[in-house]
DNA sequence: CTCTTATTGAAAATAATTATCATTATCAGT
DNA sequence: ACTGATAATGATAATTATTTTCAATAAGAG
């Protein structure tokens, strides 16, 4: 596995954790080149397909490791659809929120939701003390659309 | 386990079920019994104890079977917490958003979120053609607000 | 270069869910 | 009510996803 000079979004990865404190591996530096370049959903097994391409010896347990090391540093987020919870993605920069591709899992980020006062009704109504909320969008992404279209 | 003829939430789902042209056992009963009246988010280990009291040789099988049928008939849905995506409530009637406790899993239901202009534009500008979203509200329950309190 | 110890992969263990199958029970049609 | 076709059931086994254990390895501070 080579090592990069020029900054890419993996090489950000690894400074991050490093900075947090963890040890960088071959097995470490393939998993995060896999999913930190990447904006569909992945789930550990297809990580591990990919990843081990670039680490041959590289074991799925460790893909659950790193995958575990990522979310803790806020690089990585799960990713939730109808079937599961068990993909990831690179992390939301900021408040942001996904939009999800329900044919190919591709993702991407928008913000500008502006929901403050309705939470804020709702938080009073119900003596709810609300701390956090969640927004997902889900279609099809404009690749998949004109598959969609042609097939 | 006894046959009630009062109308509750339990006979409508028991109706909405037969309508749908699936046989109605003490099992399904005692499942749809401990699922529609109730407002916490459950698991399906959760609901085979429950329900166990009700039909003693409930099987734990019949309880994801039975989910499946409420599922497809649109009687539950599941919820997306933190940990996982394994529990259900009673599927919010019509456009509903669901404010989930993270202390106890109560589950409130609320409406009224106006984003149809900011899905357009994401939309739009993305090439995604939006099929559906999904809103969740996060926090503490009144009782869970006390509790803390109290320490 | 050395030493401490975090990290690794193989293997086993655990947990969650699904498939198989013989038996039972629902309910539509008499 | 009775009957028969067959959906539903529970016990068991199989499968899948994830976690734990552990001895060997290798990262990186000093
Ligand atoms: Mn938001
Ligand atoms: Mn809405
Ligand atoms: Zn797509
Ligand atoms: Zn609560």
């Amino acid at each position: 596995m080579l090592t990069q000079n020029n900054t890419t979004v993996a090489t950000e990865w690894l400074d991050r954790l490093k900075a947090s404190g963890y040890r960088l591996t071959d097995s470490t530096r393939a998993v995060v080149q896999v999913v930190a370049e990447n904006s569909f959903a992945l789930e550990p097994a297809q990580i591990f397909i990919s990843a081990r391409q670039l680490s041959p010896h590289l074991g799925l347990v460790t893909v659950y490791r790193t995958l575990d090391k990522l979310e803790e540093t806020g690089l990585v987020q799960r990713v939730h659809q109808l079937n599961g919870c068990h993909a990831y993605v690179p992390a939301a920069p900021g408040h942001q929120h996904l939009l999800v591709c329900r044919s190919c899992s591709r993702v991407e980020y928008f913000s500008g939701d502006d929901l403050d006062e309705l939470f804020g009704q709702v938080g009073r109504e119900r003596g709810f003390l609300i701390q956090d909320h969640w927004l997902q969008l889900y279609g099809l992404c404009s690749v998949c659309q004109k598959e969609e279209a042609a097939g």
